[in-house]
DNA sequence: TTATATATTTAGATGAGTCTAAAAATTATG
DNA sequence: CATAATTTTTAGACTCATCTAAATATATAA
């Protein structure tokens, strides 16, 4: 069983490796941790000794099957415990964040699994993003972000890529959440930015914004 | 905030001290942390240097007014999540102890006061051990070990003060829980066992048993 | 009350995880 | 392609929490 910092270098090096498990910079796990560089040197290799991650001095560091099963895990625990917070003590999406990263290392395979029935097997977590089931299994997602809509299309939000709550709460401002329905009006070539359509409100949006509002593909 | 560490020997020494606080020595913590008297040494060192505890050299450790604050806020979260355990995920009794162990280290206000709320402000956890509320204070207790009812008398079982599984499951096995009826029918001195009554079934239990059985008061 | 047993503390070591500063390897640039 | 800039690793130090073994204080008992 790894400590709790493994367990936070497993699910870093799960979430910059992207979807396709790349093999990714210790700079990069540094800024994701905020720690150093060095100190991400000697996880890795401690990760290495393991077998959790595959490491080549110089050359980055991606998971072993098992890492990513192990990191796989910990998503799981994390996003059935935002939904949790959300559905059953009502927290508001850009509150839960920081209290499943402690929840998400309670160690109780008995736990996780009442807690999924507890919450009905839900697919995706307040943010919309995709659950794995107990043998690591992502439901599927096809969504595009904002930005790359195109001109005058429609579609609705069914995830952030984000969960820092400046911008959790900013959304809220827009009257953006999960299910919104968008309707993309122009694309603005001087700065990048995008005017779109909530409800029958005129917004205007950053690309930073749009990157990170996923919407819906049928 | 201290470390989970350090809540453990807050937690430790309150338990120890019994309801007037008196003072515990270095022994009984490492007895009940199963851990060294040396560790205990330095970290009441510590606990002390942070004025959460009363420590004079070879003299006994007691809580300072701060840490019988931090020790019953810890004593709130984990019989909280006991009863999250057994009411909502169907746990056992004897099954949530470790798992509350670990939850009872997470740290926001904002969880425990949502999580009470959800629970319904619950007054005793699944052990009918007293959950302190928001401002630290006890439910009212009056209780006394099934081995110190007088003969003949009857008595309602309201909490167990031991939370190992093993006991519990025994406690399972002769059909006492929370709530169970209990008379007395014998005191037998050669081995100081107890008869008792459970329903129509007589039962023979031991001294120990019979001190960790509390029996309500009217 | 002096010797012995027990409890407690100190001294020094260890492992986990982190840091800074310096060295080494890789990548970019002129 | 050689040198500069950047990235990454190593070396050494630090904190936290623990341990063993030795020293010291307290309690017990002849």
């Amino acid at each position: 069983m790894p400590s709790q910092a493994e367990e936070n270098y497993l699910k870093a090096i799960f979430k910059l490796s992207g979807k396709e498990q790349h093999s990714v910079s210790t700079n990069s796990i540094a800024e994701e941790l905020q720690t150093k560089a060095s100190s991400v040197s000697d996880m890795v290799k401690k990760l290495s000794e393991k077998n959790l991650v595959n490491y080549i001095k110089y050359q980055g560091v991606s998971l072993t099957k098992e890492g990513v099963v192990l990191a796989v895990h910990i998503v799981r625990k994390h996003r059935l415990w935002e939904v949790f917070l959300v559905n059953h003590l009502h927290f508001k999406w850009d509150e839960v964040h920081d209290i499943a990263e402690q929840l998400e290392h309670i160690e109780s395979p008995e736990l996780v699994a009442r807690l999924d029935i507890f919450l009905e097997h839900p697919n995706y977590d307040p943010h919309g993003d995709p659950i794995p089931n107990a043998r690591g299994e992502f439901p599927e997602t096809t969504a595009i972000p904002l930005s790359e809509l195109k001109l005058s299309s429609k579609g609705k939000v069914v995830a952030v890529e984000m969960d820092e709550p400046s911008f959790l709460k900013y959304l809220d401002k827009l009257n953006i959440s999960i299910g919104t329905q968008v309707v993309v009006l122009e694309f603005n070539d001087f700065d990048n930015s995008i005017d779109i359509m909530i409800d029958t409100v005129q917004r205007h949006i950053s690309l930073d914004v749009a990157k990170n509002i996923l919407i819906g593909v049928l």
